[in-house]
DNA sequence: ATTGGACAGCTAAACGATTAGCTAGAGAGG
DNA sequence: CCTCTCTAGCTAATCGTTTAGCTGTCCAAT
């Protein structure tokens, strides 16, 4: 491959005109600027972006950090923190720390070494653990989806609380006492704060989960199936169920499929988050449901301004507001009439 | 952030020193090491990899160019890629051309500055256009999944006539005569080969698609539905779809639901390909499946040989073989025992 | 005619590592 | 005692850019 030397030697003039040229970063007469070109058209010069990346101390390479790559959710992130970074001049290195805080910690020394640019992380491990020496001689971050109790980063987030509140208020409204809930794994806010969202709508009606139909999926499709089948097959089962993501959601269908139940006849099903390729699924899932591409494009606008602009700023936190979106997921108790003859429930819409 | 010459100071020793003992690659005497150690661990100094990549003219970095991030197929293939790159002590950047040669063009040209080491493709263009100065400059490249009619690069591909052979089939088996398609872009080779397959199942038995039962749907899910919906209105439909994706698969399934129909008591549905979370989708897709993380390894695993081995050995091309999965979306057609009262069909059974 | 400024382009020093080749000292053999 | 070999560690060139600062030219103003 040729260099910037032999441009510049191809073309008789010195390499700092060369770099003007490619860079157009002062000003070249007309002729110069000519000749230049021709040379490097004629050599099929391509600028080494490494040198470039040393000498300027930038690498335009962005790390991405998801908890879960075969995960849609975390797929679709993905998709759009890839068009973002491109929109913004950036590339985008994908990780997956597959909900293993020691794999995490492998990819932040990976990182380290890699001296990218920047990096937006979905963080695995306990909150506490994002602080001092682990985090040193990091690029600046962007936390995902999840809180880290450091108020040293960047965060985009979803109102978790909320978005589980209006889901569980939903199924309350439809007439279900018994609700059940699938949670993720509890050292993380986002389960955390999902569960405490469902508690919180039930306790306002002076109602609150049976402790054994509150079980952990661990967000895991296969763990959502197991616990879901467990929790549905022992005696006197919830009528409805909560779960707090799209993958286990999925999971709990086929359980509830697989064991010759009908949803939502035998039993309503609603879930957070969203994933890639719900609208194909019947019967539609009812969810609250991420601006996963709006978040993913302020996670890359705050980095990119904090890369840009002032490194020291003070760290900022948007929170996004999940949108309930009805499917036909769920429907009142078979039992809801006889209890509660004259209730008014509404039925399920399809606003998809 | 300190640098190798600081560490030196510290330790009072040269910057040759150190770099052997960061690189463990020349005797350094025990009191040195640890002198050095000490100085590295005190200054919490991180070996720069941009400066080492400079004077390796390595960078540890692949590019993967995916045709459609937003189809789950490549989704999962991104996942996979991104373990068997770690596993390589590679990082993975990620690119999606969206099925665009313009943007596949641009991307090409920003992999070309990147100076990564190698890339693995899914291309998207004519077969013929990559060849000559559109592709100097490259780093070694693997094609996956479909071929360019160029034998300069490895490549790692799918018997995709087979594979739709077997479906078709399949189809043909449980007494279907009146079977549609909907094809890929059909510049491609995948869906070319598909179609190939399909027809040729077909011509072994006498038959063929009726023309207006053959519509691309460029292997998106929106175009499928739409295409779907269009040619199942139309009078005389036919009994079974032979779909060329699975992302394609969705929305026919969709449309399907959409239209109150059901599947597969009012159409059969099979396709080739695969997309995760098909596993939860009722009914279940029959289909012949990609080996997708047995093919990802394979592409990486001749990725890395040719990086490190030789870059001028002939190109290997490498065919996998699709596996056909009954699932429950395909029936024997509704007049089938009025026609055929007499013919054996096969049920579909359950390997999942 | 002299001075000063604007301008085009060049020289050379970085950036932070790796590594070929060198040096000084120690030990062995004659 | 001299020379040779070996070894541990150092010096300095190198990778391919960018860019601060310099040089020489030309022209306008004094």
């Amino acid at each position: 491959m040729a260099n910037i030397k032999d441009v510049a030697k191809e073309a008789g003039v010195s390499t700092a005109t060369v770099s003007a040229v490619i860079n157009d970063s002062s000003f070249v007469s007309p002729v110069l600027r000519n000749r230049v070109q021709a040379a490097i058209d004629k050599l099929g010069y391509v600028p080494s972006q490494v040198a470039r990346n040393l000498k300027r101390g930038s690498s335009q390479l962005i790390s991405l950090v998801v908890a879960d790559l075969a995960n849609p959710f975390y797929a679709r992130i993905v998709c759009a923190a890839e068009a973002a970074a491109a929109a913004w001049g950036y590339c985008l290195v994908v990780f997956n720390s597959d909900e293993k805080p020691e794999i995490e910690k492998r990819i932040l020394s990976r990182i380290r070494t890699l001296s990218c640019d920047g990096m937006i992380m979905v963080p695995v491990g306990q909150p506490t653990q994002y602080a001092g020496a682990a985090m040193k001689g990091l690029p600046p971050i962007v936390m995902f989806g999840r809180t880290t109790e450091q108020d040293a980063y960047d965060a985009v987030v979803l109102d978790n609380v909320e978005a589980s509140r209006q889901v569980t208020s939903y199924l309350l409204d439809l007439g279900h006492r018994k609700i059940g809930t699938i949670t993720g794994p509890m050292h993380l806010s986002t389960a955390q704060d999902r569960h405490a969202g469902m508690l919180d709508a039930m306790a306002s009606r002076g109602l609150a989960p049976d402790a054994i139909h509150v079980r952990s999926g661990e967000f895991r499709e296969d763990t959502a199936y197991s616990v879901a089948r467990d929790m549905l097959s022992q005696p006197n089962p919830p009528s409805a169920l909560y779960v707090a993501n799209g993958l286990m959601a999925l999971g709990v269908m086929r359980a509830v499929s697989d064991m010759g139940l009908k949803c939502p006849r035998d039993i309503s099903i609603a879930s957070t988050d969203t994933i890639p390729g719900f609208g194909g699924i019947r019967p539609k899932l009812t969810r609250a449901e991420h601006p996963a591409t709006d978040m993913t494009n302020e996670a890359l606008r705050l980095l990119v301004d904090r890369i840009t602009r002032d490194p020291k700023a003070p760290a900022r936190e948007v929170v996004f507001q999940a949108a309930l979106v009805l499917g036909e997921s769920c429907a009142p108790p078979s039992d809801a009439l006889i209890r509660n003859q004259d209730q008014t429930v509404k039925g399920p819409e399809s606003p998809e």
